[in-house]
DNA sequence: TTTAAATTGTTTATGTGTCAAACAGTGTGC
DNA sequence: GCACACTGTTTGACACATAAACAATTTAAA
C-alpha cells in the first residue's frame, strides 16, 4: 500500500481511517455483508435470520421454554410469541405444555420442523461458504474464536 | 475443552452449535457486544453512532455533499437530512452551498466541531480500549484485515 | 436548442424491530 | 397463608430502514 492511497477506499477516494480503525465500526459493516447473504439464504427457505436462530436452538436444545430461548438469543422474550406463532402456522414447531409448570410451554421441532432445520442449516453453510472464498479453515476458524472472545468478555462486562 | 462442554455455553448449558459455527450470526453477536460500548461512549458526548460516522467522515474529507457521506457509510440519503439538521443544530457541521452545484450543499466541520470530533474520537478510541484487554495488538490488527476483507468481497457479490 | 433523463435534497408513508410497562395465571419461599 | 417472582402475552412509544414521490437543477440526447 503506497502513502497515497493509504487509509483510502480504492473506489471513492474517501478517506475512511477514523471509522476503520474502530473494530465496532468494522464489525457493523462486516455484519452487513454478511447479513445480506444470510438473510438470501433464508429467504429461498421462506424464512428469516431471526426465526432460524430459534430453530437452531430448539433444534440442539429440544424442550426449552420460550423464555429460556429468548435469553440464549439475547432478545425480548416479547418478540418470540409472534415468531414461535409463525414457526407454529409453518408446523416446524409446537408448543406442548410443561408438565411441571403449568405457565410454560416447551418447545419442540415437528419432524417437519427437523426435516426443514437440517435443510435449511445446510443452505446457510453453502452460501456463507460460497462467499468465504478470501477465508482459509486457519482464518475461519481464528475468526470465530476471536468473535466468542468477544461476545464472552461483553457478559462480564 | 472437554468433550461434555463441547459446543455448550458454559454457563447456561444450551447447546449453541448450529450458531456458534456461522460467521454471520457471530459477528452479529460481536457486534451487538461492541456496540453497546460504542455507544456508551458517544451518548457520554451527547451523540449517537450515526452521528459519529457522519463527523468521522466530513472530518477528514471536508466538502462532501450530502450523498457522498450517505454513500459512503452506505445508509439511505433520506437519513441525512434529520441527522445534519441535528448536526447543524449542535453548531459543529455546516451547509455550504456548492459553487458548481446549486442542487447539492457542501459539508464542513466548524471549528467547535472540529475539536468536538477530537474529543469524541479520543473518548471511542479509549473507551475501546478498555474493554479490549482479551486482545494484544497483533490480534487486533489481523481482526481488522479480515473485517476489512469481508467488507470488501461483499462489494464485488 | 430543445427535450428527455438523471441527480440533489427533502418529505411522507410504511413496515420492522426494540423497549418498557402492564396484565392474569402460576410457582416459590418465608 | 401471603408476599414476591416468573411465565406468556399484549400494548404503546420510539427509533430505524425502505420506498416512493416531489421540485429544483444538472446532464445527455436528439
Amino acid at each position: 500500500m503506497t502513502d497515497t492511497d493509504m487509509n483510502t477506499d480504492a473506489h471513492n477516494g474517501i478517506d475512511y481511517s477514523m471509522l476503520q480503525s474502530r473494530i465496532g465500526y468494522m464489525l457493523r459493516r462486516a455484519q452487513m455483508a454478511y447479513f445480506d447473504i444470510f438473510a438470501e439464504a433464508c429467504a429461498k427457505e421462506g424464512i428469516t435470520p431471526g426465526l432460524f436462530g430459534i430453530l437452531a436452538i430448539v433444534y440442539r436444545n429440544p424442550g426449552l421454554t420460550q423464555t429460556a430461548v429468548s435469553s440464549a438469543l439475547d432478545v425480548d422474550r416479547s418478540a418470540m410469541v409472534a415468531a414461535i406463532d409463525k414457526l407454529e402456522e409453518m408446523e416446524v414447531m409446537e408448543r406442548r405444555k410443561s408438565q411441571n409448570d403449568r405457565r410454560s410451554y416447551a418447545l419442540y421441532l415437528t419432524d417437519k420442523g427437523k426435516a426443514f432445520t437440517d435443510r435449511l442449516n445446510r443452505t446457510v453453510i453453502e452460501r456463507e461458504s460460497d462467499f468465504e472464498h478470501f477465508l482459509n479453515e486457519d482464518d475461519r476458524e481464528w475468526l470465530l474464536k476471536i468473535l466468542d472472545r468477544i461476545v464472552q468478555a461483553k457478559k462480564g462486562n
